[in-house]
DNA sequence: GGTGAGCTGTCGGCTTGCTGTCGACAGGGA
DNA sequence: TCCCTGTCGACAGCAAGCCGACAGCTCACC
């Protein structure tokens, strides 16, 4: 009965605008999302989901993450887990966690980073060989495992932002996306500034990358940026 | 229908905490594991399962780790074992049954300290003619059985902690790793502190490896460190 | 056992360079 | 043409990373 091949995921957080804000963007990715707001309710769900990969807050109303993870895999589910803390939660606790396929990530975060690290997550997790992912758009690449990336061969460096940008574009190429959707993805979910990054980390990206060649980031006016060959 | 030529590692522990974390950290490698909490469970799936190798871990609530050693050499298989014992345990008593192939390793332990047991076991016990694991990266080079370290032909003398930490760089080089990643694979898994180790040995390693070279030991700002040629 | 050497981890000051704001200017569209 | 949107140089604040100094610990050697 479950022929369903999509990615199936499970959202434990008690913010419901988190983990509807998770859930949704895995959706939109084509996976299977369902959320728990509570420990009691996650492993009720666990159960009879059998998720692929978990995204589990630390910090629930009725006990810790830790004891939600230890009673998953008393349950025999060797499911790979993606921890969410508080900025200044006792660091220590989590050391170890990244170790085997399992990673953490501390609020706020970007939620194209969390999605970033669940893929890398999952193609850890899933298989012995895995190969490295690359996106590639004519001839500009992005190694996600070396954090590489090449225009017709050479290569350039990028700041940390102007790598998560580039790789939303790349990824989700050869759509149009807004500066909203941008700002929302690339950048952590409670950022208040409204003001033109994402224009300026553009332009960077243009200096780096489309300087002396045919041009792949191009502005739709009044819409915003895409990454893709010709079209005007 | 054993086409599969993964390696098969099969890890006995009571506590489910450190089962699965060698199980994945080996699945992570491409292998084949699956863990066990019981002797009693350990005979039998050792018995389907025929592991190349095998983690034991000598306390277990039902009886003890050389008792299961003894009835997995009573069943006729040479299975070559790596001992996992308490810090206080009687090392000499695991000294004396490391004959052949077999190793220990007090815990807590480093998982990549580890895995480099047991691919040294491993290779040991298949076949007779074993070829020295040399790592290279352009003129940087790691033997992990001599554990010389050459940089231009130029032996380097390494403390254990460089040593570490410089064979898991260039093991997963060219990938970039967090220094997360690198404290919970080189540090064992109990280590706490989350302070800025990882930044000093990566300093010591640059005196001793990159000066007077071309860097090949590489800081990626807000990401992590790796291991490469060229790039900036 | 006692002693010393070397390794490991902490602290803190300094440096580097990334990020976001501002503002002047350019260019497209009606 | 004129306005509005987008471009990008300059700059300041600040976080990340680097590394010297020190202290505790382990372990080898006597």
């Amino acid at each position: 009965m479950n022929s369903d091949t999509r990615v199936r995921l499970l959202v434990i957080d008690d913010e419901p605008h988190i983990a509807e804000l998770v859930a949704t963007v895995a959706r939109y990715e084509g996976w299977n999302a369902i959320t728990a707001g509570t420990g009691t309710e996650a492993l009720s769900r666990a159960a009879e989901f059998h998720p692929d990969i978990v995204v589990l807050d630390l910090m629930l109303p009725d006990f810790d993450g830790f004891t939600v993870l230890d009673k998953l895999r008393d349950a025999g589910t060797a499911v790979p887990v993606v921890f969410l803390t508080a900025k200044d939660a006792t660091a220590d606790r989590i050391a170890g966690l990244t170790r085997g396929g399992d990673d953490y990530l501390v609020k706020p975060f970007a939620v194209e980073e969390l999605m970033a690290r669940l893929r890398a997550v999952l193609r850890r997790s899933t298989g012995p060989a895995w190969k490295p992912s690359v996106l590639e758009v004519f001839d500009l690449s992005l190694n996600e495992d070396t954090r590489e990336v090449r225009r017709a061969g050479q290569p350039a460096t990028l700041t940390p932002t102007e790598y998560e940008l580039l790789r939303y574009l790349m990824r989700r190429s050869p759509s149009v996306l807004t500066k909203a959707q941008i700002l929302d993805h690339v950048w952590e979910y409670d950022f208040g500034g409204r003001s033109n990054v994402v224009e300026l980390v553009v332009s960077h990206l243009r200096r780096k990358l489309d300087s002396g060649h045919e041009p792949l980031i191009h502005t739709v006016r009044g819409v915003g940026y895409v990454v893709r060959r010709v079209h005007r």
